[in-house]
DNA sequence: GTCTATATAAAGATAGAC
DNA sequence: GTCTATCTTTATATAGAC
């Protein structure tokens, strides 16, 4: 049981990752303070720059996803997948996406993150859809979901405050779907 | 022909602006510098801060869009109106919607304009939705078109580049449509 | 190894010369 | 009225004491 120096240390690591993680999806990568960090971890702030050697390095470190969930199945599978996130049937949206998310728009190394993130989804969804503008359909669905998230999540738009991540997610299945499809003017008038 | 003193610092004034809408489009509140919007305007810095006062009054007059495209007419209408504002078949999108927009995420101020302006489209839009949900259709509709806007304009998604703003609203179209009307499984098979 | 104190840099804001 | 020079603040980053 290897309980002192490299086992405090692991600790003080992972405190000062999550504190980061809070802060830099509060507040973005440019207001968030190495300060507020290490007084939210409760630990020195020379000691975060002692470990991280950079606002910049933490921030990478930070907002690494775990695993890249891989999206598999056929299309209505990935459909289901897309609004599961958005229905949060597989938890709450991590805070490191959050925080990658809240810096996309002003932080150029955010920005790429989001951008090569997307593009993956992007791509894993157009191979699936039967179209001549599969891609386009593809960054269209990617583009709702990410649209949805930041109003609901980081804008907090009022009309979205207080549903339940369910409804919204209910409520957007027939316009995700309608991407999937070749057009058909359809519906009752 | 009033064309000293008042006239020349009119102008001025208005370079000032039309600089700092740029850089504030490009770079966001926080990393936009006086030096930078001086320079673009070929003005002393000092000149800016005795015009305007400080940084927060400049970003607030120079996002002040114009006027406030009142969206009327039968929900059909509506959704045209919108798909046209992606379409750009009104012109591009005004440099004082980007730079808000740029800024949202992370000015507070920011956020709280775009959101005001956007609780405004979903107030219109959902007063046109024969629905008991108009309210929660109206934000997805809101929020798709935000989505579609930020990916394309500000993050500048892969898939989206070098694609016209006509087709982006054409293929857009069903799923809008589809948040307008109650559900209805619907498609081909 | 951890923290105190400080160096350094960038940018907003201001005072005063012209 | 306009600009030069500077003040002030804030935050990252570092060096050295303990």
């Amino acid at each position: 049981m290897p309980n002192s120096r490299v086992e405090r240390r692991r600790r003080s690591e992972e405190r000062i990752l999550a504190a980061a993680r809070t802060v830099f999806a509060e507040r973005g990568f440019e207001r968030a303070t190495i300060r507020a960090i290490a007084s939210m971890a409760e630990v020195d702030p020379a000691l975060v720059m002692q470990y991280f050697g950079s606002k910049q390095e933490l921030f990478d470190l930070a907002v690494r996803i775990p695993a890249i969930p891989p999206l598999n199945g056929g299309l209505d599978e990935l459909v289901e997948e897309l609004l599961a996130r958005i229905g949060m049937k597989i938890g709450p949206i991590p805070q490191a996406s959050l925080a990658m998310m809240r810096s996309m728009l002003t932080h150029p190394e955010a920005a790429e993150g989001v951008r090569a993130r997307l593009d993956e989804q992007v791509e894993q969804l157009s191979s699936a859809i039967p179209a001549e503008d599969a891609d386009l359909r593809a960054a269209l669905m990617i583009s709702t979901m990410l649209g949805v998230t930041v109003a609901h999540q980081l804008l907090d738009l009022t009309a979205l405050r207080d549903v339940s991540p369910t409804r919204i997610a209910a409520a957007l299945r027939p316009a995700i779907t309608a991407l999937t499809r070749p057009d058909e003017p359809a519906g009752p008038s």
